[in-house]
DNA sequence: TTGCCATCTCTACAATTGTAAAGTAATATT
DNA sequence: AATATTACTTTACAATTGTAGAGATGGCAA
């Protein structure tokens, strides 16, 4: 069940993060939160985050005269979903020409080692005996 | 130079991959190379083609009658552009973070390996000699 | 009780993106 | 020449996204 297709907005990028970090929270808060970055009035945040509702990105608890806000996708589903969307349109579909992409442009050296490190450790913990 | 931020949108993506196969090509190629995949007219593909030139991700040059084009960004372009997208909205900018992330979530134990060999030679060819 | 303040609701508008019909112009065919 | 074909131009429209004003409402302070 964390499986949402999620493609998500410049715009409800920043509101979400707003959400997860906040969250239960109501709009206003969410507004004076991202003040700093976006100068969105409280219409604009207000609008946005019903229009996420209604595309189930958020959810609503109304408790008297307050709308309280949560996230109905997790930050991790929301990443997936970006980098899923960035290998589907640029790389075909497939993950390993996209990371390969990435080592050969974007990486310095340290990054590099850090990432062998990365993947030393990952293969520890998942118990692998994998004899080539 | 090669440094344009560029965005693509999706439709955009079908019709710069089907330039990039058949450059310099005329519309009409272009939709035809499309047909299978994506349902356009003529005039759907004509119409994005002209947004695009707009947008300087395409160029054009009229022979007589004919128009042809060009791709004005390359394929790595506009993969780093993708990704660049990804890692600014779901990453914070950082790209370790979403390789990480990447690793963690998206890839086998064979991928693990391929991209173990890739560092490995990666540093071989950048002949480094990192002592750690 | 009378306003004020916070919050919510409704409505709107421009830009972008996906989509395409209809009309025009130039070329090729018979 | 008359017609068919091909490619181009113009115009349009709906959905999505960014953006927000104006009005309604409920609760608190004076």
């Amino acid at each position: 069940m964390a499986k949402k297709n999620c493609e998500l907005t410049e715009g409800e990028w920043a509101i979400i993060t707003a959400v997860w970090d906040n969250e239960p929270c109501a709009a206003p808060t969410v507004q004076e939160e991202l003040a700093g970055r976006k100068k969105w009035t409280y219409s604009t945040v207000k609008t946005m985050m019903d229009r996420m509702v209604t595309k189930g990105l958020l959810r609503t608890e109304r408790i008297r005269n307050l709308i309280l806000y949560r996230s109905a996708i997790t930050r991790k589903q929301a990443q997936s979903g970006e980098i899923m969307r960035a290998v589907k349109r640029a790389f075909d579909g497939a993950l390993t020409p996209m990371m390969q992409f990435m080592l050969d442009n974007n990486l310095s050296q340290e990054q590099l080692d850090e990432l062998e490190n990365l993947i030393k450790e990952k293969r520890i913990r998942a118990g692998s005996s994998k004899a080539k």
